[in-house]
DNA sequence: TCCGTATTAAAAGATTTTCTTTATACTGGG
DNA sequence: CCCAGTATAAAGAAAATCTTTTAATACGGA
């Protein structure tokens, strides 16, 4: 019995809608715009000569005929992804090389990285955490993480995150200084300084921090322990040696765990001008294993802003 | 849980090909060239990064790696296949109109149309046999089925069968004549002539028939019934009234089933410069109901021309 | 009520994918 | 040994798909 499936991509759409509600949701899952889903339902829809769905402006609800395909649908397609991720899982070839930011790496990518073993158990990950500038375009790594400005020379680079600058302590050097300002009271305490050999100008200072801010000026602002890195700055301050200026991104979780306070609230975050970027040759024919780690990275990456977000707008 | 499914078609065509064993059968299945299903499963592969057939020029087999996905593989597009076609069978709109020659509408079509039925229950077929040539182009009918030359203006018409004409009588009438020769016996019996008042240039006449035969001045083919149509004709054959000149297509199952005879054998059939043929639109969209009619009456025809092609060769 | 936001719809054009065409190479069987 | 059947490769052609843009509609909140 000769099987003859045309449509498939058509199908496909129309199962995710069902799903899902909406085409604009569909779109967001398959990584297209909401026209294109709605396209492709309503050239199902021509080919059976029937509407499959009642559109609402509110979403879609699949008519009486629609409904009685989708349970074959839905799990014609779980199978499909099932065999699909099996053939991923036990291809041959897995090896990916990852160049990321030292900081990122273990303070963010470390922790996440159990979940990408989970779902991809054989991945071959060769995983670069150094400041080194390596070469993406000439095919050295498969994928950079960086921390920049969008990257030029036929790789693209879309953000990752946004990154803020604000100082943050351990909670219990934090205490309740009574009626003095809050501003007061954090130079009061001991200031860690980044102070790289290289002159890094992505890394903020104390006095960048505090430009825009009236006490710019104080000399105060220059007390205090120096580290080479801002992760071991990072540390000294997860250690209660003081507070440090560090990256959101990097403090995030233990803002959230309470491992780390922020004295002077969310207002005290600036936005830096540069961006924590995935930076990557764009192939015709990408492998499985990148797909599947750009996939993977994004996703914890959307959790991560969301944190974010929470923490920027409310405290 | 997102899912995000790529490359559905090449996996249909690895599936098909895993299913098949060689690219060739995948293609004739997907109506595609076999250069194309290799370039899905190479597209595949690549993505993958492995190898999923080991390829002999004997045709395929799966590697290991890929063994393990196949059933998931499987059971997935078999689902597919009942939701697409539980879709198609439910769908609004099952109209179809078809307009088909009635001598093989009565000795062909009809017959195995039950089949048709059975495959798609709710379709809502609209036949007309008979021979006005209806207006395919202008929308009157969506396909007929005309017995003639290729058709002009913006229609496809591929041919369904090559007609071939030979006498045939019924089996009781061509009994042991002796030592006389077969062309004479053949002319001592009532032959069956069809005179339509429309000068069908189409319907073979014994003289056409017998023209390139050394006998072709014979008196006697002059002699016996007439009839207005090949039906007919066809029709008194059956009865045991005599001997008609009619369309292997027409009369192939009869042959085959003992209810008629072909006296001078297969080698008495004259191929026809007409032919069947399926007249229609070639649409962008086609609809469903157009394409699973279409794709009925061809497998009928194979099976069809199987037996026409027996019988021609053997006898 | 009115506006902002969310939805679907439709058409045109660009892009990308897919398919065919054509030619080549390999292998087993007659 | 050659033939029939298979896979491969590269190019261009064909077709499907996606984006963009514009429009229309409905809902909820101010």
């Amino acid at each position: 019995m000769p099987r003859r499936l045309k449509y498939l991509n058509a199908l496909h759409a129309f199962e995710a809608a069902a799903r899902l509600g909406t085409f604009t949701r569909v779109a967001q899952e398959l990584g297209v715009t909401p026209a294109a889903v709605g396209q492709q339902v309503r050239i199902l829809e021509g080919y059976l000569g029937c509407k499959l769905f009642k559109r609402t402006n509110q979403g879609l609800q699949a008519t009486a005929n629609a409904s009685l395909a989708l349970a074959d649908l839905h799990s014609g397609f779980d199978r499909l992804e099932a065999g699909f991720g099996r053939l991923v899982g036990q291809a041959g070839d897995n090896r990916l090389s990852v160049s990321v930011a030292p900081a990122l790496a273990w303070r963010w990518l470390t922790p996440r990285i159990q979940r990408l073993y989970q779902r991809c158990p054989n991945i071959d990950l060769r995983m670069d955490a150094s400041l080194r500038l390596v070469d993406v375009a000439g095919g050295e790594f498969d994928i950079a993480v960086r921390y920049g400005e969008e990257e030029p020379g036929g790789l693209v680079s879309p953000v990752l995150f946004e990154e803020h600058q604000l100082p943050v302590c351990a909670p219990g050097l934090w205490q309740d200084g009574g009626c003095s300002t809050r501003e007061d009271r954090l130079l009061n305490l001991p200031l860690i300084h980044v102070e790289s050999e290289t002159s890094d100008t992505s890394v903020s200072t104390w006095r960048d921090w505090a430009a825009p801010r009236l006490y710019a000026e104080d000399d105060r602002f220059d007390r205090g322990p120096r580290y080479p890195s801002s992760a071991m700055a990072l540390q000294a301050a997860l250690d209660g040696q003081g507070v440090t200026i560090n990256g959101l991104v990097l403090v995030i979780d233990d803002l959230v765990e309470g491992r780390l306070v922020a004295p002077l609230g969310p207002g005290s975050a600036v936005k830096q001008r540069f961006a924590y970027r995935l930076v990557y040759a764009p192939l015709r024919h990408p492998t499985a294993i990148r797909t599947t780690f750009l996939q993977w990275v994004n996703a914890e990456a959307v959790k991560t802003k969301s944190l974010m977000a929470d923490f920027l707008s409310a405290g």
